[in-house]
DNA sequence: GCAAGGTC
């Protein structure tokens, strides 16, 4: 491997990005022996004949920085964190791992597989451990299952488009935004003012549809408007409405005049087959878990991550939708059957629904492991509806009934809509809000009973 | 002093 001389007859090298990740690779792979550096846990175990050391970072323990005074800087490289900051705690860190990484022979990378993970594990790698490259371990669980088949079987490089993407990022970041602030800040000072300010790529945009948002309300008016029901009746009695709302008051007098008139009703009706819902991706979580429970997107990361970290479900932080056979389904829902099998007896499909969106791990889902009793009531909420999602995608469509009912009177249409479901399919499964609506069939010459306005 | 994004 290129990069420093390496010592023969060292330790294999486990970067990961935090301590709980370190302490479950660790037991994972064989019967490992908790020891601190410094305060700083890591774990030493044997494999094979092999001996393994398993280390950690806290999260990003490196940071850009610059020299240069005033503005615009771009003269950004790569500091410890320790070096800028004041208050830091990654400096133990640091030193464990620059201690560890000394009698190591060779070095595998198993941050969290994503952009940010593969530059924490680059930086360290080259920074630390003064190395080019190294082997890498892909998971998306932390189940002993997948961290040994991830051990097992290492990626032999880093990933160097993720690692560069990530680089890329905080490069463009600290330009706009540190760069911008000092203009704001030079700005306010030649008017008069100081004041520490700040502008970035997320703030500026977010500040700006708030504004924006806020302005629309201050700027709103409301305006009266009139919504004209009609009772019709032959055979059954049914409400409906005028399409559109009424704006000006002397248009109401035409409805005024329907009583005791005859209309033309019609009803049509429609089936409908609904597929189910996507597996879940963290935002489509965010969204369902504040719908259904009130927990706040902020709330929700943290409940997942905690879910992640104990075994219960896959990596949270993805965007993708999909569900590929490599995370062995038939096996998760062999073993979630032992728990949900009023769930899981709905399921009918080989393979999963999916969505389109990809990602570098697959959509969230149960590992099928770890028991649910050692959950606190919110987790348990979370982790039965990723449960329930994810059984979802292997269910039957929902077939639902739309009915519509036309009256014609006078020219004037008016409507009314009915929703049944027909088969349940995976709203066994996975409830979502569909509000039913019984509706009679309405057809031929009905009429008019009563005229309501408001 | 200013960003954003990891983890605590």
């Amino acid at each position: 491997m290129p990069g420093k001389k390496l010592e023969s007859g060292g330790y294999t090298l486990v970067i990961t990005e935090k301590p709980q990740a370190a302490a479950k690779i660790a037991y994972a792979l064989g019967k490992a022996e908790k020891k601190s550096l410094g305060g700083v846990p890591y774990y030493e175990l044997e494999r094979e004949g092999k001996k393994i050391v398993v280390a950690c970072a806290v999260g990003h323990i490196f940071s850009l920085a610059s020299s240069g005074k005033g503005f615009p800087v771009f003269d950004l490289e790569w500091k410890p964190n320790y070096k800028i900051k004041k208050l830091d705690k990654t400096k133990k860190y640091y030193s464990a791992l620059l201690s560890l990484a000394k009698k190591a022979s060779d070095f595998i990378v198993a941050t969290d597989y994503d952009i940010e993970g593969e530059l924490i594990g680059w930086n360290i790698l080259r920074f630390i451990c003064k190395q080019k490259n190294a082997k890498r371990m892909k998971f998306s669980t932390l189940t002993a299952k997948d961290l040994v088949e991830a051990y097992s079987k290492p990626l032999a490089s880093i990933d160097f488009g993720l690692a560069l993407s990530g680089e890329t990022r905080h490069i463009l970041d600290w330009f706009y935004g540190i760069n911008l602030s000092r203009a704001l800040m030079a700005a306010l000072k030649k008017a008069g003012k100081f004041s520490i300010i700040s502008i970035g790529r997320v703030q500026g945009p977010a500040l700006a549809s708030v504004v924006k948002k806020e302005k629309e309300i201050l700027a709103f008016k409301p305006k009266p408007y009139w919504q004209i029901y009609l009772l019709v009746s032959n055979s059954h009695r049914v409400e409906v409405k005028y399409v559109k709302d009424i704006t000006k008051k002397v248009e109401l007098a035409k409805f005024e005049k329907l009583k005791g008139k005859t209309g033309k009703a019609e009803t049509k009706k429609t089936e409908q087959k609904v597929p189910p819902q996507v597996p879940f991706d963290l935002t489509t979580l965010q969204v369902e878990a504040y719908r259904l429970f009130g927990i706040t997107p902020s709330q929700l990361l943290k409940i997942a991550q905690n879910l992640y970290l104990a075994g219960f479900i896959s990596y949270p932080r993805t965007a993708s939708q999909k569900l590929p056979p490599a995370i062995d389904y038939k096996k998760i829902i062999q073993k979630l059957s032992k728990n949900f099998s009023a769930l899981t007896k709905h399921i009918t499909r080989e393979t999963p629904v999916e969505g389109k969106k990809t990602d570098a791990h697959p959509a969230i889902f149960p590992t099928g492991e770890g028991e649910t009793e050692k959950l606190d009531m919110l987790e348990k909420k979370v982790y039965e509806l990723i449960v329930k999602r994810f059984l979802a995608c292997f269910c039957e469509d929902a077939i639902i009934e739309q009915k519509k009912i036309v009256v014609t009177i006078d020219n004037l249409k008016f409507t009314a809509q009915g929703m049944t479901i027909k088969k349940q399919g995976w709203l066994e499964v996975y409830k979502i809000a569909l509000q039913e609506k019984e509706l009679p069939e309405l057809n031929g010459t009905v009429m008019i009973k009563e005229i309501r306005i408001e």
